[in-house]
DNA sequence: CGCTATTTTAAACACCTGTTTGAATTTGGT
DNA sequence: ACCAAATTCAAACAGGTGTTTAAAATAGCG
C-alpha cells in the first residue's frame, strides 16, 4: 500500500466522521501510520488533500451516474421521478464494491463538503463534474415538465439538502432506528427510505408565484 | 448594552456564518468590542456560550411554536400536513421582530448545530425543549395517522435535514435565485417554497417494509 | 466618602494547527 | 556497485486556539 493511499484512506474516514475543519493532519497521519510531512509532500496542502479524497470517489461515481441519467433522458418514454432518483442507487451502491463502506463514506463526505468551508466543495463539484448536474436536471425536467426552472432550482437544492444532511448523520440515525425500533438498517435501507420522500417533494404541486 | 449581550450578538452572526468550530473567541470579542477574557468570565467556556446563543432564540421560539402545534392537536378537525408545517411560519418569522434577521440567523445556527460538533446540539435541543418535538410528532400523526412511528422518524429527520441544510446555505441560494432568475426572495419566500416540498415528502406513499 | 463586590483588562499559559526544512533513507536505472 | 532521484523522517517554525491569572478599574451601597 502506497503512502499516498494510506493517507487518502485515513483522511476519508476522519473527514467523514469529524468534518474537514475538525480533522487535523496529525490525526490523519497517525491513523494512516505515515509521517506528518508526507501529506504536504504528496498533496501539497490540506485543501488539495480534500480535493483528492473527493476526486477518488467522484471519478468512480460520475461515469456510472451520468450514464444512468443519460439513458433516462434518451429513452422514449417519460420517466417517473421515482425512476429518476432510483438512477442514483446502483452507482452509489457500487461504491461499496470500490471500497468498504464506500457509499456511506462518500455521502457523508458530500454532506461535510456542503456545510464545512463555505461551499468551496460545491464550487469544486459543479465545475469539475458539470455533466452529472446537467443530465440530472434534464432527467427531472423530462419527468416533470411543468416545473419551471426556478422551482426546479429550489426543489433540487432541497433534495440535495435532504440527502446530504441525512447521510452526514446516517450513523446516528441508523443507531436510533436500531435502539428505538429494533430494526437494523444499512445505508441501502436509508437510501430506499429517502427516495420516496424526495421524489414526492419534487413532485409537489406548484407553488403559485403570487404568494 | 451589556457585555454579555455584546458577546451574544457578535457570536451569533459569526457562528451562523462560519460555524461553531470555524469561529474563534478572538473573532467574537473583536467584533463585539469586548475583552477576550469576558467570554470565559460571563459564560464559563465556549461550549456554554454556544448553548446561550441557542437558548436565547429557543426561549423566544418554543412557547409560540408549542402553542401553535398544541392548537392543531386539540382541534377537532384533522389538519393537513401543509397546515402542520405552516404552524412554524408565524413563530419563525416572529424572530425577525425579536432581532434583525433573527429568523435567518436562527435557522442557520440550527443547521450549524446539527453538522458541527457531532450532534451535541441535537442532544441539547431534544433534552431542553422536548415539548416542541412531542407536539410536532403528535400533530403529524394526527394529519397522517397511517404513518408508522418508524416511518415518521425517518421522514421527520429528512425534513429536518431539508430545512436545516436549506437555511444554512440560504444566503447563497437567495443570491443564485437573484442572479439566475432575477427574482428577489427573502427568508419568508424560502420558507414558503420549502413547505410544499417537505409536506409532500412526509405525505409520500408508505414504503413497503419487505424491500 | 469608603469599602466591598463586580467587572474589565493585558498578559501569559499550555496546547494544537498547517507548513517547511534539511538531513537520513530508500528506491530505481545504468 | 554506483549514483542520482524519490521518499521518509524528526524537528522546528510561525501562528492560532481556549483558558487562566492577577492586577486594575468600575460600580453599587451603607
Amino acid at each position: 500500500m502506497s503512502t499516498k493511499n494510506k493517507i487518502l484512506d485515513a483522511a476519508e474516514v476522519l473527514f467523514a466522521d469529524k468534518g474537514f475543519n475538525g480533522t487535523s493532519l496529525r490525526e490523519i497521519t497517525s491513523l494512516g501510520e505515515v509521517n506528518l510531512a508526507a501529506v504536504n509532500y504528496h498533496f501539497g496542502s490540506k485543501k488539495e488533500l480534500i480535493k483528492a479524497v473527493m476526486s477518488r470517489y467522484m471519478n468512480e461515481l460520475s461515469p456510472r451516474l451520468e450514464a444512468a441519467l443519460a439513458a433516462l433522458c434518451q429513452d422514449d418514454v417519460q420517466p417517473t421521478l421515482i425512476e429518476v432518483f432510483s438512477a442514483f442507487i446502483e452507482p452509489l451502491l457500487h461504491l461499496n464494491d470500490f471500497k468498504e463502506n464506500g457509499t456511506s463514506t462518500f455521502l457523508q463526505l458530500l454532506g461535510r463538503g456542503y456545510t464545512d468551508s463555505q461551499g468551496f466543495l460545491r464550487w469544486f463539484l459543479t465545475t469539475q463534474y458539470p455533466g452529472v448536474f446537467t443530465h440530472f436536471t434534464q432527467a427531472v425536467h423530462k419527468a416533470y415538465p411543468e416545473l419551471s426552472a426556478e422551482e426546479m432550482f429550489w426543489r433540487l437544492h432541497f433534495t440535495m439538502g435532504t440527502i446530504v444532511f441525512t447521510m452526514s448523520s446516517s450513523d446516528a440515525l441508523i443507531d436510533i432506528a436500531h435502539n428505538d425500533f429494533e430494526r437494523d438498517v444499512d445505508i441501502a435501507g436509508v437510501i430506499k427510505q429517502v427516495i420516496p420522500y424526495v421524489a414526492a417533494g419534487v413532485a409537489a404541486p406548484i407553488v403559485t408565484p403570487s404568494l
